[in-house]
RNA sequence: UAUGUAUGCUGGACGGCUACCCCCGCCUUGGCGGGGGAGGAAAGUCCGGGCACCCUUCCCGACGAUGUUGGGACAGAAGAAGGUAACGGCUAACAGCCGUCGUCCGAUAUACAUCGGACCGAGACAGUGCCACAGAAACAAUACCGCCAAUCAUCAUGAAUGCUGAGUCUAAAGCUCAGCGUAGUGACAGAGGCAAGGGUGAAAAGAGUGGAGUAAAAGCCCACAGACGAUAUCGGCAACAAUAUCGUGCGGAAAACGCUUACCUGGUGCAAGUCCGCAAGGACGCUUGAUUCCAGCAGUAAUGCUGGAGCUAGAUAGAUAACCGUUGCCAACUUUGUUUGCCGAAGGCAAGUACAAAGUUGAGCAUCCGCCGAAGCCUCGUGCGUAGGCGGACCCUCCUUCGCUCUUCGAGCUUCGGAGGGUACUCAAUUUUGCAGCUAUGCUUCGCAUAGGCAAAAUUGGUACAGAACCCGGCUUAUAGGCAUACAAAAACU
RNA sequence: GCCGAAGUGGCGGAACUGGCAGACGCGCACGGUUCAGAGCCGUGUAUCCGUAAGGAUGUGAGGGUUCGAAUCCCUCCUUCGGCA
């Protein structure tokens, strides 16, 4: 889980980070980020009702997703909003394989520091 | 014993590492320390309340006065609309719960009765409607087949008495003949009587048995029995039940109705609403409550009362976790033993059901590819493929050989070639079970106990349903495994 | 969090005052017309059993009321829509 500054939590944030250019997607996944005027990053994570219809499983999709961020966290680029989809196939996935997507979105996007 | 149904309870544990939310304290403005952090259904949103605002009404005050505005209320008329429906109780309230009654079903039983289960369990002599097809008729009735011939009509016959005519002598009477025709008899079934029987249908006028009755019949009448309603008495708070008297010929459907009766509900819902802010947004409401646990008392019970102790999530794109390790539990399988039946001298054959126990730890391990392919499998193709066969790569051991290095009668490395092997498990400890023919020790012998000894085994899968969003009381639905109680009874054995 | 609507062959969609389920259209299959194709015309077309006649099941699932349920009632499931 991440701290509460580095969520993204009002609805105007997450307009701000739909007009931005930077986006990607691996499997199940679809990264869209924008540049914000803060030195740190922030994210948000949208895990639909058309992902799964039962409350748990969308919320260990959700959980999983943090738990990846935070463990990459520090090897980002700073000074960025973004948001992370989630689509229905990622139900079937493990944490090992959600944590390549992710690194392999990151690595697209050009996040990560060399 | 296994299984099913119903009800109630339970819903894994420990540790590592990296993080999140709330509260408290300290230093001090982001760190440290401490404490807390999902459920029985948090779900579905099917009901009921608390709470908040609005509407109406009432009360008080002010004013520009039959209205406006501010405050307050233990307030919610009628109608509409919606809901509930045996009775009593519980409750803040309910469509919930508890108890009782009634009807129906099942089991035991001759029966009474007992046990278990189900029930939207008021009203169809207030009204508007419905009961398809079939059938004569589907509810103030009607008559297809059928039954009857009392009454009327028709036809035939027709006593006694009678009427008319003729004759018998003119008349009358009487007598004879002819005609009419009454009662009666017979025929027919046109009018009519009947609804017992047949047939149709889910249901047929709703009255079952016996008698009387009739032309034939029928609750048309009588006796007994059934159902419903009213009244009285007895039991019960009541629904209801028992008995007696009186009355009623009595179809179904209210899960048809903007139908009746009785009772309940003013409306909207925390996205209610209050406050701050230009706005984005933020704070409050928001967790001390019909609260939890324990004990006692009252009550058949639901439940209530009293006393003591406790504070137990409060997020808001939504925290309560992600990833690992150990372990518990369950199932299948394997092994061992016990088990059951049959034959029998030892012993064997069959069943593989039920029960019990174990399935742990460490070390070593060089194999791989292609083609074919018994068994076996299916999509039935000359497909897949276990054992196995052939070929190749690679590795190990030995021998021969070309060289190199060094601490030089030897060792190591390496090139070419040849032979053999590459078996998928092995070893040690441990645990459990079994064995008892060998050894040691102890006990008084048979023998028993302990320690050694011998044999066997050391796999796989699962661990539910599901995530608070203002809070409670219910209902319904989902739920791996486990526990308890009641009921049912397949199969096997006795 | 709250409120509302719908579910019928392969598809769209009738039958909704209870009474023979699948009208009608599209699609599909077969046959005819044509030298051939399109188009047109005709027949058939839920599932199972049966040579056939015929029988059984079937309106999202389960239960109930009724002589009889796609229709009425109850509980679920799925899909869609609305409210800041």
């Amino acid at each position: 889980m991440l701290p509460k500054k580095h969520r993204l939590s009002l609805r105007g944030d997450f307009h701000a980070v739909f007009q931005g250019r930077i986006k990607a997607r691996s499997g199940p996944f679809r990264i869209m980020c924008n540049e914000n005027n803060l030195t740190y990053n922030r994210f948000g994570f949208v895990v639909s009702l058309v992902v799964s219809k039962k409350a748990v499983i969308r919320n260990k999709i959700r959980r999983r997703l943090y738990a990846i961020v935070q463990h990459i966290f520090p090897t980002l680029l700073s000074g960025y909003d973004c948001v992370v989809w989630a689509y229905p196939e990622a139900t079937e996935l493990g944490y090992q394989e959600i944590e390549g997507h992710m690194r392999q979105m990151f690595e697209r996007i050009r996040m990560l520091k060399l």
